[in-house]
DNA sequence: ACTCCGGGGGTTTTT
DNA sequence: CCCCCGGAGT
């Protein structure tokens, strides 16, 4: 984990720890023992520009870091001369984890291995006067904006012109300006005809948002990367001392660079050329936000004499797997193209089945993850939940498998939920920390001055805002004259004095290091009423929220100060997952990435879905590619079994909708997919054995599902071929659903639900009961709860 | 200042 | 179908 003080640090650093001539001499390199010979290359290939095409599962990480410890260990370069970049903070954490592991505790920092955002701010602190026009200028000091509070400040802005907000939505604009940032476009050169989106108010609105942004001496995380290239751009001497700086750079993930990352990458690199990319071209997946392949299919030609090595060698997958991921993604074109290879011994096939319905679809995984739990696939041996995982193309699939999984009290764990510190309680939090740090930060001001309701409404805020303005001073500042001049009413006026004495009395607290930081924040949030505004709320998640607050005052423990803190939030916070038992993981595909695991389900490949609608709408061919890409992404996930399914019928914003197996499917070599028989197939025929599924949707749905196209795409004649010639059907599972589901309960039966706990029942409808929980009342259907044991009480 | 209702929109996600 | 936001109404 970055520590706040490897953030903030500023000292012009030729420490770390290096290693002395003598520790060199006494280490004959053991850790390259065991690469093979593309990844020893890799390795010592030291000099000039490099591109790593490295696949998946081909020791990629390993390569990277063993290089880094080469680097130093051959004493070419102190730590701090070693450029490092990944794209997410976990990849940054894991190649410190494992350059440490490499070389022993011998090598404390290396103060440049970083996101390119982090590395960036501490680029820009050091030169951030020189960042702005005219007389605005950033200061040191600067602080990083969100998303959030993008947003706002681009409503704001919206509404200063008189905009109608329906028409022109802050969103649109955000992502507009977001891609104008990841290519490095600035208000000023903005090419003509961009700047006239958004209805010929896009130039505008930008320039003044970026005027903003300096008057508030903010930067968003667009600016991280644009900043720094204009401010190379600008000023050579700059640039040189940063050239001279870093003598060997690295980045990590390559192909999913965008063009102000390859500006940036390229204005440092440009002198020794000591450049180091890997990446596969294969595994591009964020095309949609700003990242070019291109990139790396241009490598080459922007450095000239670049050596390609490519690691091709999979430790990771069994053959029939990579095989099925090969054959898929050999339909792509303009690839740079790879042959990956494994001596690792064959396994299963990778099974293919298509289920009436999403709900189907997720009773059917359920099952066999359960067989698996239950050690009745001798073949897999034991498994254990952790090992296996379910890759979503969207994350609205996730539901199905979660209301399954907890029907029959599987433990599961959604990765890429909303994050921590994007939780409203975090955020109104820090705002106040951010506050007490910077009294000018307006829009922390804005956010809390009436959290907890202090009734301080639009009108108290408007008058705050008019003396601000008057006064040509922050809010806050606005806000005290306000209070001295009592130019609000009673209570407001009260609640006003009592919030910006507070803040005052916490600043103060702040600069004088008596109290810890820790101390103070607890107090911030207790006198500020935040935390009583939390215990007095009876919503059912406002103990969650509070546990969450603890959290974050808890991690302030790892930091010198607020400040350390905040900035480390700004840009690294992720939440720390903590391992509690064995749980199936269920996360997204694009979340999946760099991540493996024995046993991989892929549900939901039907077309529309995967590939996503929209994706081939917007981008045609190159969306289908980039979605290709992701599926290859998915199977290559998987060490020892994957499994893709697939629904006939998907009830999407309530609307039932069928469709067709994925294209992606019928691109799957055959002779790698054992395809399997539904439960429910047997006698019949498919439409037929769905009639009586239960909970199916309506009649006419079903008529026009079975007319439906699902039974002419050839992957599913092939499916229907090989089922036909399988002698065991699949046992078929017992499903759940009797003819009267409610009919075990009656009215002040005690239950017990997975989630909401114990209950007791008040209402019985058709299959529904009605719930009275500790949360509230819920209507849930019946075969979502069993009854309580008579030993446990009922606590109302 | 708070609550309720209607409309719109609903891939993927990091920093 | 469900969630979020904004406006109107109390």
């Amino acid at each position: 984990m970055v520590r706040a003080m490897e953030l903030l640090d500023d000292s012009d650093d030729f420490d770390g720890v290096p290693l002395s001539q003598r520790a060199i001499a006494a280490r004959p390199a053991p850790y390259l023992e065991g690469l093979n010979a593309a990844q020893r290359a890799a390795v010592e290939t030291l000099d000039g520009p490099v591109l790593m095409l490295a696949g998946a599962g081909t020791g990629k990480t390993r390569a990277l870091t063993t290089r880094i410890a080469h680097l130093l260990v051959q004493g070419r370069a102190w730590p701090s001369q070693i450029l490092a970049v990944t794209f997410t903070n976990k990849a940054a954490r894991e190649m410190k984890d494992r350059i440490g592991r490499l070389l022993g505790e011998s090598v404390e920092g290396l103060p440049w291995l970083g996101t390119f955002h982090s590395i960036s701010v501490k680029i820009l602190r050091r030169h951030a006067e020189l960042i702005g026009n005219g007389d605005l200028h950033l200061k040191p000091s600067f602080t990083i904006l969100d998303t959030d509070d993008q947003i706002r400040l681009l409503k704001q802005l919206i509404q200063a012109e008189n905009l109608d907000e329906k028409r022109w939505p802050a969103r649109q604009l955000a992502h507009l300006i977001d891609g104008w940032k990841n290519r490095c476009l600035t208000p000023a050169n903005l090419p003509k005809g961009e700047d006239a989106t958004f209805d010929g108010w896009g130039g505008r609105l930008y320039q003044a948002y970026q005027n903003r942004l300096l008057t508030l001496n903010a930067v968003d995380f667009g600016d991280l990367l644009m900043h720094c290239v204009t401010l190379f751009q600008a000023h050579p001497d700059v640039l040189k001392s940063w050239q001279d700086r870093f003598r060997y750079i690295l980045v990590d993930e390559y192909q999913d660079t965008n063009v102000a990352q390859y500006m940036w990458l390229r204005l440092l690199a440009q002198a020794h050329r000591n450049i180091c990319c890997v990446g596969d071209d294969d595994q591009s997946i964020y095309g949609w936000r700003g990242a070019e392949v291109g990139n790396i299919l241009r490598f080459e030609k922007d450095f000239p004499g670049a050596q390609v090595i490519r690691l091709e060698q999979n430790y990771r997958s069994t053959p029939e797997i990579l095989a099925a991921a090969s054959g898929l993604i050999a339909a792509n074109a303009g690839r740079l193209g790879k042959t990956l290879w494994t001596d690792a011994e064959s396994g299963e096939k990778v099974r293919l089945i298509g289920h009436w319905d999403g709900e189907a679809e997720a009773r059917w995984i359920g099952e066999e993850i359960e067989a698996f739990q239950g050690g009745h696939r001798a073949s897999m041996g034991p498994v254990s939940l952790n090992d296996i995982a379910i890759l979503v193309r969207a994350s609205h699939q996730m539901r199905a498998f979660e209301d399954r999984f907890m029907t029959i009290g599987l433990p599961y764990r959604v990765i890429g939920g909303p994050r921590f510190y994007e939780r409203q309680e975090i955020r109104d939090a820090m705002a106040y920390f951010r506050l007490v740090v910077s009294p000018d930060d307006d829009l922390a001001f804005e956010r809390i001055v009436n959290t907890p309701k202090r009734g301080l409404g639009d009108k108290a805020v408007k008058t705050i805002q008019s003396a601000a303005r008057n006064n040509g001073v922050s809010l806050l500042e606005g806000a005290r004259i306000v209070v001295e001049d009592k130019q609000l009413g009673g209570k407001g006026l009260a609640n006003l004095r009592d919030f910006v004495t507070g803040i005052a009395r916490w600043q103060v607290d702040a600069l004088n290091s008596a109290a810890s930081h820790v101390e103070l924040a607890e107090r911030i949030l207790d006198e500020s009423g935040y935390t009583a505004m939390w215990q007095n709320d009876k919503s059912p998640d406002a103990p969650g929220r509070l546990d969450n607050l603890k959290e974050l005052v808890k991690a302030l423990e790892e930091f010198e100060n607020l400040q350390g803190f905040l900035e480390h939030v700004a840009l690294v916070m992720d939440r720390d997952k903590d391992e509690a038992g064995e749980e199936v993981s269920i996360m997204t595909l694009h979340g999946a990435k760099g991540l493996e695991f024995p046993i991989v389900f892929l549900p939901g490949w039907e077309d529309g879905l995967f590939p996503n609608q929209r994706a081939m709408d917007e981008n045609g061919t190159k969306g289908v590619e980039e979605e290709r890409r992701l599926a290859y992404v998915g199977l290559t996930r998987a060490e020892r079994m994957a499994t893709i399914t697939f629904a006939g019928n998907r009830r999407l914003y309530g609307q039932w909708q069928s469709a067709m197996p994925s294209r992606f499917i019928d691109e799957l070599p055959p002779e790698h997919v054992e395809v399997l028989t539904p439960p429910g197939l047997y006698g019949g025929g498919y439409g037929a054995a769905m009639a009586h599924a239960g909970g199916a949707p309506a009649a006419g749905m079903q008529e026009r599902a079975a007319r439906a196209d699902v039974y002419n795409s050839p992957g599913w004649k092939r499916m229907q071929a090989r089922a036909a010639e399988r002698k065991t059907p699949i046992p078929r599972a017992t499903v759940t659903i009797d003819a009267d589901p409610a009919a075990g309960f009656s009215v002040g039966d005690k239950v017990v639900h997975a989630k909401f706990g114990q209950g007791q029942v008040m209402g019985i409808a058709e299959g529904t009961l009605t719930v009275q929980f500790e949360a509230g009342f819920k209507n849930i259907k019946a075969s979502y709860v069993r009854p309580a044991g008579d030993d446990q009480d009922v606590p109302f």
